[in-house]
DNA sequence: AATTAGATCTCGACT
DNA sequence: AGTCGAGGTCTAATT
């Protein structure tokens, strides 16, 4: 990995044209090619960069009137679709490499995937006497979070999300028409179930008798730990 | 702007819970509160990392056999969430801050909105004798990016999106039910125009009586420069 | 390789 | 502060 704190003005010709007028920035250049352009704010977004593969040229430049005071040119080219990203340098305030070697990367816990185990492990939360029939129930249009039997025996389809937004009832709306045609499962109807639901999704859901159930991750994690430790 | 490489494990508790081993990696602290942790690859995204409000307490460690060696614990926490970013710092190898001021930021050139513009002023590209009504057509649920008229004075609703998926035609299709309810408007039909439209897309398009568009980004700005020229 | 759905999405605009 | 739409989205899983 190299640290180069430079002053210069940048321009991208991609995806986009886009222009960076001259300022002092970092510039992130890393093992894998990969080149980013940060000011000292905006989180970890790069006002500007370089995906991999790319290549970086470096080019002095003469004392040139034209060039403003440019000491160098950088160009960094896209491998295959050509895009380019030009730095133009005027000013080199700290330049240094440092040997990461390979990380072993991020270990996650508490995303949607581990929302619906869990779902699909207590199932009556729900409601009493639900029971699963399968999660991840093939359909043409793609699997169903949850598909489950309520207390009357009628079908159910769940769609899990971790926000519940417009699209998710959309997803579970165009999954209910297709499986209301199946004669083996018809009626079916429908549960939102998120950590959070957004009031237009609600109004949507509701709008359509789709029922909204807000999940507890916590307590569903909870339930699960009571589970092994009794 | 502070640049700091060091050898640490990382410990996040917030919207999920995650864990990266101790290794060698980029800890960027800017100005702006925020702090991402980086290895030397996957471009710009960081392992980790926290958004600002967030507040940075360093603490050292005391020789202490528990912590395996560690010499100090960053605690990084968000200011209402509750949000915990830890990191145990086991070796500094460098450590320099920089003073980079406000940055102009970024002017960029080529999206949606500008797509939206070349097409309202070629109207014609979709069809001989298309007038336009106007750009950006309020409704109770939000704006309609282009109303116009077909060459039989017919009432035409345009989606447009540099690339056409699924959830834009959900969207067109929840404007033509509302415009189709104005018997001023009514009957109004709909086009679907992107740079790339996906099949999903398309098909359901198609399937509700959707017109689909392929827009030609270059050749609009072409016209647009013809225009100019002469 | 292409497509799809998720993301600690981020970011900006508007209410 | 919340919501909505767009992104050079990116990224990983699946076809």
């Amino acid at each position: 990995m190299r640290l180069v704190i430079a002053r210069c003005s940048v321009d991208y010709a991609g995806k986009l044209t886009a222009h960076l007028p001259l300022a002092l920035r970092l510039i992130l250049i890393k093992a894998d090619g990969s080149v980013s352009i940060h000011a000292d704010d905006r989180a970890y977004k790069p006002l500007n960069w370089m995906n991999p593969p790319c290549t970086l040229r470096e080019e002095p430049l003469e004392e040139n009137p034209e060039e403003n005071g440019a000491i160098a040119r950088w160009t960094v080219t896209h491998g295959k679709s050509g895009e380019r990203l030009i730095l133009t340098i005027h000013e080199i305030q700290h330049d240094s490499r440092h040997e990461l070697g390979v990380d072993p990367g991020l270990i996650k816990d508490g995303v949607e995937a581990h929302l619906q185990e869990l779902l699909a492990e207590h199932i009556t939360t729900l409601g009493e006497g639900w029971t699963l029939i399968r999660r991840e129930y093939p359909t043409a249009i793609g699997p169903v979070d949850i598909l489950c039997r309520d207390h009357r025996q009628g079908t159910v389809a769940v769609e899990i999300k971790r926000r519940g937004e417009i699209d998710g009832v959309e997803q579970l709306t165009r999954y209910l028409e297709l499986l209301n045609r199946d004669p083996h499962l018809a009626p079916v109807r429908g549960v939102f179930a998120a950590q959070e639901i957004k009031p237009q999704a609600r109004v949507l859901a509701t709008d359509r008798g789709i029922d909204c159930v807000t999940l507890d991750y916590d307590a569903l994690r909870g339930i699960e730990h009571e589970g092994t430790l009794f």
